[in-house]
DNA sequence: GCCTTATTGTGAACTTGTCAAAATAAGTGC
DNA sequence: GCACTTATTTTGACAAGTTCACAATAAGGC
C-alpha cells in the first residue's frame, strides 16, 4: 500500500465516477488518508506536502465533490469545522473528547446498520444515521480534565 | 401552561442556576418553546413578538448560556445553522428530511439511554450520544422528492 | 430608592465555506 | 506526439453564522 499503488486505486475509483485524475484530487485523497478526521485547513496543509501550490478553494471543491461521490465521508461535530475521512461504506460512528477534541472511530455494538430503526420516524424514510459520542478520552481523564459543560 | 405560569417556572429555573430573570431570557425561552428546532435568527424573530427591541447578539448570548446551563439543547445538523429546543433531560434524537429540512423528535427504540454502549470507545467515557437521522419525510416522498446525494 | 454587578446593546471582526469567471491541464482522437 | 475539447483549478470577492470587547442598562439585595 505504498503511495503509487494508492494512487492507482484512487485513479481507478475517480475514473469509475467519471472524474478526471488530477494531482489535486490525489493530493487531497492522500492527505485525508494520512490524517483522518481532519478539517479542510489541515487537509490543505497536508496536501501541500505533496503539491505545494494547491489552493484552499481547490481543497474545498475536491472535498465536497468526493464526499458527494461517496469516496470521502464528512461529519460535523458540534463547535467544529467539518472533518473528513476515507473510511466509507460502513456506517461507523465517532467518539469525540470534549477536553482535547480527539476523534476515534467507533463500530456500533449493534452491527453494521446501527440505530437505523428508531421507534417512530414520523413517516420518514431514514437513509443515514449519524451518531456522535461526546465524552472524555482516557488521556484527558488521567490528566484530571473536568467534565464538559454539556 | 399559559405564558405567565411558564414565566414563573423559567424564572425559578434561572434563579436555581444563579442567573437573573430578564425579559430577554424569558423572551428567548418563550420563543424556543413555541418554535422548537429553530435556528438563532428564527428565535430572534419569535422573541421580538414579545420583546421587539431584543438584539441578535443578546439572542446568541442567551442561547449559548442557557445551553451550557442545560435549560436548552442545541444540535447542529449538517449544512444547517444550530437549532435549539427546550426538550432537555431525555436524550431523544432527531430525524431531518433531506428534501425539505423539517426536523422531528425521535425517541430511541432501545430505551432512554440509546447507543451509549458502543462496542469500543478507545477508553473514552461517553457522556452524550448525539444521533441524527437523515432521510425523506412522508410529504416529500409523496411529492416525488429525489434521494439525497449521500 | 440606591448600589453593585450581571446582563444587554453596539459595532466590528472572524471563521468557515461558497460563487463567478478566467486560466490551466486531463483525456481523446489524429 | 500534437492539438482540441471541456473538466478542473485558480483567482478574488463575497456571505452566513457566530463571537468578541467594551459601553450602556437594569435586576436583585439592602
Amino acid at each position: 500500500m505504498h503511495p503509487s499503488s494508492e494512487h492507482t486505486e484512487w485513479a481507478s475509483a475517480l475514473r469509475a465516477h467519471g472524474r478526471r485524475v488530477t494531482k489535486q484530487r490525489l493530493a487531497v485523497l492522500d492527505a485525508v488518508e494520512a490524517h483522518p478526521h481532519s478539517p479542510a485547513d489541515a487537509i490543505l496543509a497536508a496536501a501541500r506536502d505533496e503539491l505545494p501550490d494547491i489552493t484552499p478553494q481547490s481543497v474545498y471543491v475536491v472535498l465536497g465533490d468526493l464526499t458527494d461521490l461517496g469516496m470521502l465521508r464528512r461529519f460535523e461535530p458540534p463547535h467544529s469545522p467539518a472533518l473528513y475521512e476515507t473510511r466509507v461504506g460502513d456506517n461507523h460512528h465517532h467518539a469525540i473528547c470534549s477536553a482535547c477534541g480527539r476523534v476515534e472511530d467507533v463500530d456500533c455494538a449493534v452491527g453494521h446498520a446501527p440505530c437505523l430503526t428508531p421507534s417512530d420516524t414520523h413517516g420518514m424514510t431514514i437513509m443515514i444515521a449519524d451518531v456522535t459520542y461526546v465524552g472524555i478520552c482516557a488521556d484527558c481523564a488521567a490528566k484530571g480534565a473536568p467534565a464538559p459543560t454539556a
